[in-house]
DNA sequence: ATCGAAATCCAAAGCGCTTTGAGTGTCTCA
DNA sequence: TGAGACACTCAAAGCGCTTTGGATTTCGAT
């Protein structure tokens, strides 16, 4: 059914109908109706590509997943971002669209989405450092929005990002609190930025507590499973282990916590263990008491958050571009007094 | 840049310069090798939308990702699989279209894929014993691949799955082996077609060895390790617990290990546990030695199945249309001989 | 020299929609 | 009664590409 079969059908030119449908105050209210039902009746709706040609809108959003081509590694939060930023594109009318690539590849997938015209902005993951796509994409001209910042960039972005200092500063000073003083860090990797900025707040919490952040006791990995244990395990066999442990992710909580029960060890007596947690909907922290203590934000309100904005600029609404999420601390069973000393 | 314009800079007809770059055999390979060099230069990529439109190609495929209105869940496996398939897309020149909708709404989403025409094809996930959306989409006249299968549908239907039957069989056969009898199933939702083939598995081969199966001790719950952590409590707190757990995924497995190591028994000795393992990317199943022993498939490269699959399908070439994977079994350490009998 | 096929290239139509600019009635007010 | 204002509706152009059906040139063969 085009909009040419349904127009004759009602006796109406394809102009009349096209205004009709999408609102436009030069058609009576009448008319309106009748077209909109005999469109509902014949389930009629406009072909999205000669729409977005002819508008010159395409009506997606282009998200690209890069594969580290190393671990052939899909980032874990990834699934629930998208449901959260999709959510929001499907209310607001856009498609989102999935370019998968190998991490190398990644900058021809944004040329590409922009020669090829065929999404309306971008949203990027997992920024660096000093990301070099932000200066790429400011080029491009295509609107977008990071998740994630990037301290060390010059260029100004539009991004949505949790404050990852405070919320390791905060997990530090609690451990601190609880009296221990030996903290160990498990942070991802720290060419990544909200690895930084949760190293950074880390190593002020000890600082200010007149503690020297030692480099025997933080360490900096992929955040699987397999790195948490590998990681826990030689780590808590040292003579002057550590009382505490703070950990990036809870799939490497995971793994950290079955490296502490191999070796016999009790977590949250004998070690304590404060992890940040991404509210994974699969994987949330235990059903009704929460089982690790941890600082969490919703990854997937992350990603509501970053469409809305998106979808903002697109349409020229220029509200503020910058959101800052807080994460909450909040109590489990993994966290307990420093029994050693 | 557009076709236009290019042809205007080369001094050619945009007929010419669309075909050289489409490969038309009308175009001598002087100016071809002329039009492609301009076309890079000028990072000219034709316009998605319009080629569409000129072609009656999205060039796009379209994934539903259902949303549990419930739970607000979304599938973990989904992204690995998103990952695979993404690739062979990238391949073959196709988008991938990403539509995010509470499960109501599913088939409202199909629909509008199939009439604003801007897909060729869908992958479908997660179907029931009884899918309805099999009978739906074939009425629609949208190419589609079903990942898994629905063995009550009486249409035909393209598929691409795991022998679920197969795996648990031989997984169940292993505990027996192993001098298990008393063995509890922890499955995922049995009005899934997947989870009602394990437990056919499970029971098969119960059944063969005399062991009727007990209802006291087959689960079926939502896959998260909440779940498998609260089922598995109060398994292990009667008199006559099992000695040997299977389960249906490792998320929900490692709840089980912490309701295990809880109730201070060691897995693999005091009970021994098999879990199906999609080898999803951020959870792999230890980094040398398995922890779990497991039936594993990934379910990236069932993904890359089924992307190739639909392609195929879109393109015509009628290959087969229906693939079963087989899941492989590998030992680790969370089983052991039975010690209680 | 001439013809026909092969090799190139092109003009123009068309994909299905939106949107501009114009046209036709209908109403209101002088 | 006529003129202007208003409410509707429409024809046609255009978005950027592919593709049909010709047109032109080249060249070996007659």
């Amino acid at each position: 059914m085009t909009l040419k079969e349904l127009s004759d059908l009602l006796g109406l030119s394809p102009t009349t109908v096209s205004r009709a449908l999408n609102g436009y105050p030069e058609v009576s209210e009448a008319t309106r109706i009748k077209v909109a039902a005999a469109a509902d009746a014949h389930g009629y709706a406009p072909n999205t590509r000669a729409r977005a040609l002819a508008t010159g809108r395409a009506m997606a959003i282009g998200h690209v997943i890069p594969i580290s081509a190393k671990h052939e590694m899909v980032n874990p939060i990834f699934a629930d971002f998208t449901a959260g930023a999709g959510e929001v594109y499907s209310r607001n009318g856009y498609d989102m669209l999935m370019s998968v690539v190998s991490d190398q590849n990644e900058k021809q997938a944004y040329r590409s989405f922009a020669t090829k015209r065929n999404v309306d902005g971008l949203i990027i993951h997992a920024p660096s450092l000093n990301d070099e796509r932000i200066p790429f994409l400011n080029d491009l001209g295509l609107p977008y929005v990071v998740h994630g910042r990037s301290s060390r960039a010059t260029a100004p972005y539009a991004w949505v990002d949790v404050n990852n200092t405070r919320a390791f500063r905060r997990a530090t000073e609690l451990l601190l609190d609880l009296g221990h003083t030996r903290i160990a860090l498990l942070n991802g990797l720290e060419h990544m930025d909200f690895a930084a900025r949760r190293r950074a707040g880390y190593e002020a919490a000890l600082t200010a507590r007149g503690i020297t952040p030692d480099p025997a006791l933080m360490f900096s990995a992929e955040m699987t499973e397999a790195q948490g244990h590998d990681l826990t395990r030689p780590l808590l066999a040292t003579s002057d282990r550590p009382t505490a442990i703070l950990v990036s992710s809870m799939i490497m909580a995971i793994g950290v916590r079955r490296g502490i029960e191999e070796l016999g060890l009790t977590m949250g007596r004998d070690v304590s263990l404060i992890t940040y947690d991404d509210d994974l909907s699969y994987f949330r922290n235990g059903s009704d008491i929460p089982v690790y203590t941890a600082t969490r934000s919703s990854v997937r309100q992350a990603g509501q958050h970053a469409a809305q904005l998106l979808i903002d600029i697109i349409n020229g609404n220029d509200s503020p571009s910058e959101l800052l999420l807080e994460a909450e601390l909040t109590l489990g069973t993994s966290t307990g007094p420093n029994r050693k000393s």
